[in-house]
DNA sequence: GTGAAAGCGCTAACAC
DNA sequence: GTGTTAGCGCTTTCAC
């Protein structure tokens, strides 16, 4: 007995109520031209009649190519990644394409199995946000796909496309209107410095407080995890400080909601007690009252860019890697306002 | 000329460097009996070593099969199905399958494209919120796949496994609690009757107003869109009642995001004008001040039980179709109060 | 126990 | 212009 039959109209089919070989019928289907019109118009006819679809593993045994990209984020629940899902598939789908979208839980290990597990779907392409941009081998795993574009991540050895937000406009901007407003003692929470994210928020951070001549304590400039437990933990510690911070920038919106939910637990008030600045605007930031100031990215154009760059390279997969960069602003909307002492000694209990 | 060679290392040259046939090696590597327990040592070795990985579009050719499951929502940007995706991803990827995700726009035309397209692609199963339970033809186009769940939809004609969330339960209870504390108009703004979620709330609504002897005013019921825009709307349109409602549920998060909008742009207080209650619990609830008083479920158990549903069927293909109730709860927690004169007239400016 | 060979549905070289 | 044919990598008879 022979495999089972999956797809139920083979282009055989099609090819013998048409009354041609299958390769004509295939070449028709293709749009290959030295087909006569009056043969291609059969074809096609017969084609939509029965509904015939080409067997996509079929297709791919044969060209290599499967019309399928993968999506690998940490986690595609963050409203964040979710967002950059969503306008990519907007981008990918109408030309054929399908997403595959993978969780690295922001864990190298995990990373590396999954892009093993996606390379045997030999998928076309990849927009991948590496977990670390120095892990060990990831320039030849990146090399198992025909075409990767990385999401806000860089690696200078590598040559590969990528799409990258300008963060350090954003924040530089931030920290210029705090510090216009009487800020002087202001701390940063980022994230993990194996992404880039965090690492240009943290050199932009000690630069620009240099340069203005703000407070330069290295307990107010904290590296660490991207998530929501080490946000109220850092908002936590940062408080407790001798002398605490006026102003305080969450470096994206995990870290932001541990912060929001660490200053509502220590009943500080903003911008009464405490200004703050986000990075990313999320319904969190948009809906607060005030309205939290926020560094403010087009999430939406940033998946765009990613698929343009991906079928830009499937299309010539020689072509010089590209780096795309998209802007970042800062936006003040009522979460800082002028250092109070009451409010530094109420953050201070 | 051939077609590409695209994986990198084949069964074949397996099979030759263990010095045994591909058929041999093949029954290896799909742990089948009869072999040598010394000759399968020597080809797991050599698999392991080479760093074998079985195109899995070949194996798809022969077996019918891809380890793919498709995830079909309105909305991948949504929170609730970001959080659906990846506890389903949670739950699949462990077990061999990878996720693929499309989203629908709650547009019925586009989801009968996007199933179409996935057919093609051989998907071993399918996750569909559907958008419109009474589609036409949607149940010969569930049968295209081998093993379909249904995510909180329901359709009676087709022996379908479904999820579904007992949306009465936690709503009977809130509007309970709003009656407890004074509430006589209550107002819920639903979404599409399409969809079970809403029709499950707008029946449940009708039956506990009456039941509770409140005002059974028609106005106060709204169907609708399930947008920001139209929660927006709604609110908009019945505050502006000469008899304004002294509660207002939401039917999901997203008309829940356009109620705060609006209510905020009124200028109302939660709860000292008006009492609020929103279907599904998000950032926006939790991190509101007081939080806000919510229907929950667990939107991760809806996800993973979903995936646990598909496996099953595809296991036993022709086992009876299961339907799973989650249970969904009302959660007070501070965004209702008994109904003031003050609010009402505050409400109605 | 193991190997040879057929064939899944398709595309592309080659012959006519 | 069109048909014949080979073969992508794999699983599965069937023969030994």
């Amino acid at each position: 007995m022979g495999p089972p039959t999956v797809t139920d109209v083979t282009l055989r089919e099609v090819a013998r109520q048409a009354g041609v070989s299958v390769s004509t019928a295939s070449r028709v289907l293709n749009d290959q031209p030295f087909v006569r019109s009056e043969v291609r118009e059969r074809v096609m006819l017969v084609s939509r009649e029965l509904g015939y679809r080409p067997d996509v593993a079929a297709r791919s045994m044969r060209t290599g190519t499967t019309g399928a990209i993968a999506l690998v984020v940490s986690d595609i629940s963050n409203p964040l990644f979710a967002t950059i899902a969503k306008s990519a598939d907007e981008a990918l789908s109408p030309r054929g394409y399908s997403l595959m979208v993978a969780n690295s839980s922001n864990d190298p290990a995990h990373e590396e199995e999954l892009m093993a597990a996606l390379r045997q779907r030999r998928l076309d392409g990849l927009v991948i946000a590496v977990a670390d941009e120095g892990a060990a081998g990831l320039r030849e795993r990146l090399e198992w796909f025909q075409a990767v574009v990385l999401l806000d991540r860089e690696i200078p050895s590598a040559r590969v496309d990528c799409v990258l937000s300008d963060h350090a406009t954003g924040l530089a901007e931030a920290i210029g209107h705090l510090a216009s407003i009487g800020h002087s003692r202001i701390a940063l929470i980022a994230g993990t410095t194996a992404q880039r994210g965090s690492r240009v928020r943290l050199a932009t951070f000690r630069r620009e407080v240099r340069r203005l001549g703000l407070d330069q304590d290295q307990e107010l400039c904290r590296a660490g995890e991207l998530t929501i437990d080490d946000g109220y933990r850092a908002v936590t510690e940062i408080l407790a400080m001798a002398r605490p911070p006026t102003a305080l920038i969450a470096g994206n919106n995990q870290l932001f909601a541990g912060m929001f939910s660490a200053l509502r637990d220590l009943g500080v008030s903003i911008p009464r007690d405490l200004s703050v600045v986000a990075c990313e605007d999320t319904e969190l930031t948009a809906f607060h009252n005030p309205p939290l100031d926020v560094v403010r990215r087009d999430l939406a154009e940033l998946g765009r860019e990613a698929s343009e760059l991906l079928l830009a390279r499937l299309e010539s997969p020689r072509r010089r890697a590209r780096r795309v960069v998209l802007s970042t602003r800062f936006e003040s909307r009522g979460s800082s306002a002028p250092p109070s002492r009451r409010g530094r000694r109420k953050a201070l209990r």
